[in-house]
RNA sequence: GCGCCUGUAGCUCAGUUGGAUAGAGCAACGGACUUCUAAUCCGUAGGUCGCAGGUUCGAAUCCUGCCAGGCGUACCA
């Protein structure tokens, strides 16, 4: 609707500039929106004062140029006004709305698609939790966040790609073998001394446990170095298969988990070093190989290879950009913890170094999660063991709830997890507010086939059978939905998805709530044949929007 | 100190990329189930949009400076 809309602006402006009414400048853009309150019109744009200065004119005299060459063959619009300081508010024709019900209808789960992705590729990372324990409350919400926006990007005709990128590499990663291996000799009998910066969860003598089951204690006749790879591998293995299992129980899949050390393997980390050096953006200092990351913006320049000679896990970081690149994609986005953002400048840095064009990659921050414990704060740390997985809060919260919780805050604001509030929310938690219309309708639906409704079918008759203004008003609102999808796409924001589906899902639940007044299913055959094509409407809109959050929609609740 | 993010109703948060009279949920108070599911609905109350300037037809939104909170500021990841 906002689409034809604009084209019929756009034409009307066209031919303002040719008949000479108007000086013709670029043609601005033109914007479009719905005003809060429903007597400036279902749509108003703003282009007449926008265009106030550069034509040297009054607003006023603008909007009446515009609206004079407005050719609306279709009769979409039933009024325009020019309003305030040079608004013009235009009033669709109420015929008209019943079209988008046929579309929802017609498009099915398709409805909210768009194209404006097609023919580009674009690449989400997320997540990206290194395989040294299990994934905190934190990781889920950069999963919902990242996984959501994947799907909306696809909704809106990109190809999109997932990836996990796996840090199992580096010395996170030894520190993992040593943990393990202490806790293996620990349990073959010695007594050992626990380093402070080794890995204390119960998750690592559960690991120890299993290399004892399935080696015996043949790793003590092996060297340090290879009884800690040994337990390294295995254990990184272990835990990535159990992070692979969290997510997926949490609705999350990867096209690609992406490994740090085949970067090493394939001397890619090495190479780029060397081509960097060769370009003098890369130099030796202090016995250090440093980036000259303050030349491209950053505050300072950053350590590559510190003095000992191990790589620093921004060495890693160019390279696996620089493939991020090579695979072509026309955009790539990283979702990051907030906690990394020191990153983003040294990262962006390195791209452009490299010659590719930063602004193609767009690094994404979420806010922390702040968990807590009926109020008191809950200290998290890998380290010492003392965090709440993402596995606990799936298992006790629910998948649809928690990936709810998540995706009903911008990213962009810290979430405070209330464990304690937690169970409580499951039962008021607004995900079920939306899954209710579901379940409601369907419930409509079954009982309609019961009574002998057995198709759901547009007819002629409908427009004069819905036509109160609380059934116009969710028509108007369903007509909103692909808006929501694209923007959401656009400023790659999908906490908008969630937050339309409760408006539409309030609407619905008090149209149903008179029953005096709505019923759906009553005996006036034909007015029951039109308000079933109208629910049903609803119901296929709250399906898809809850599809792209990977939520479910349940027929019974 | 410097950098990034945030400051909107008692609490948790939206706010259509600068629009017209700032909105939800929770909590509080008062109502609605012989009806297609009350996990619902209706109503009341609640605001100097952190503070002060600036930009303009117009600011919660943009700029500057303060104040407060979070995070970062490693040859850790």
């Amino acid at each position: 609707m906002k689409e034809r809309l604009g084209i019929l602006l756009e034409q009307a402006l066209g031919s303002a500039f040719s008949a000479g009414h108007l000086r013709s400048e670029t043609l601005p853009s033109i914007v479009l929106e719905t005003p809060r309150i429903a007597a400036h019109g279902d749509y108003s744009t703003n282009i007449a004062m926008t265009m106030a200065a550069g034509q040297k004119t009054a607003p006023q005299a603008i909007a009446k140029i515009i609206i004079d060459h407005i050719d609306d063959s279709e009769h979409l619009i039933s009024k325009t006004e020019i309003a305030g300081p040079g608004f013009i508010n235009f009033f669709i024709a109420q015929n008209k709305w019943y079209e988008i019900l046929k579309t929802v209808h017609d498009l099915g789960n398709a409805y909210g698609t768009s194209r404006i992705g097609v023919g580009k590729r674009v690449q989400v990372e997320f997540v990206s939790a290194n395989p040294t324990g299990p994934l905190h409350v934190g990781h889920g919400r950069c999963a919902a966040v990242g996984d959501t926006l994947a799907a909306i990007l696809k909704a809106t005709g990109y190809e999109v790609e997932k990836e996990y990128y796996v840090n199992d590499s580096g010395r996170q990663i030894k520190t993992l073998g040593q943990s393990v291996l202490l806790r293996y000799r620990e349990i073959l009998g010695e007594t050992i001394a626990f380093p402070a910066d080794g890995y204390r969860g119960d998750y690592i003598k559960d690991l120890a446990q299993e290399v004892v089951a399935n080696e015996g204690d043949r790793l003590q006749e092996l060297s340090d170095g290879e009884a800690v790879g040994l337990c390294a591998k295995f254990a990184a293995q272990e835990i990535l298969a159990g992070i692979r299992r969290d997510l997926e129980a949490f609705g999350v899949t990867f096209d690609e988990w992406f490994s740090e050390e085949s970067l090493y393997d394939s001397a890619a980390v090495e190479s780029v070093i060397q081509d960097l050096k060769n370009r003098d953006i890369i130099y030796e200092h202090d016995g250090a190989l440093w980036f000259r990351t303050q030349d491209f913006g950053d505050e300072k320049d950053r350590v590559v290879v510190r003095t000992n000679g191990v790589t620093t896990y921004f060495a890693s970081d160019i390279a696996y950009h620089k493939n991020k690149f090579e695979r072509r994609f026309d955009r790539i986005i990283d979702i990051w913890g907030a906690d990394h953002h020191g990153y983003v400048a040294r990262v962006s840095a390195s791209i452009e170094a490299l010659g590719y064009d930063k602004d193609q990659c767009q690094i994404i921050l979420v806010q922390l999660v702040n968990l807590l414990r009926d109020g008191k704060p809950v200290t998290m740390s890998t380290r010492e063991g003392e965090f709440v997985t993402l596995k606990e809060v799936v298992d006790e919260v629910g998948r649809d709830a928690s990936r709810f919780l998540f995706l009903l805050r911008h990213y962009d604001s810290p979430l405070d997890f209330d464990l304690g509030l937690a169970k409580k929310e499951s039962n008021e938690n607004p995900v079920y507010y939306v899954q209710y219309v579901h379940a409601r309708i369907s419930n409509i639906i079954r009982k309609a086939e019961e009574q002998g409704y057995k198709d759901i079918y547009w007819h002629e008759d409908f427009p004069g059978l819905i036509d109160l203004p609380e059934e116009i008003q969710l028509i108007k609102l369903m007509a909103r939905y692909p808006e929501v999808v694209t923007q959401s796409a656009l400023l790659m924001e999908p906490h908008r998805v969630a937050f339309y589906l409760r408006e539409l899902a309030a609407a619905f639940h008090a149209y149903y709530h008179d029953r005096s007044k709505h019923k759906v299913v009553s005996d006036e055959a034909r007015l029951s044949a039109a308000r079933l094509y109208l629910v049903s409407a609803i119901r296929i809109i709250i399906r898809n929007g809850l599809s792209l959050m990977a939520v479910s929609a349940p027929e019974n609740m």
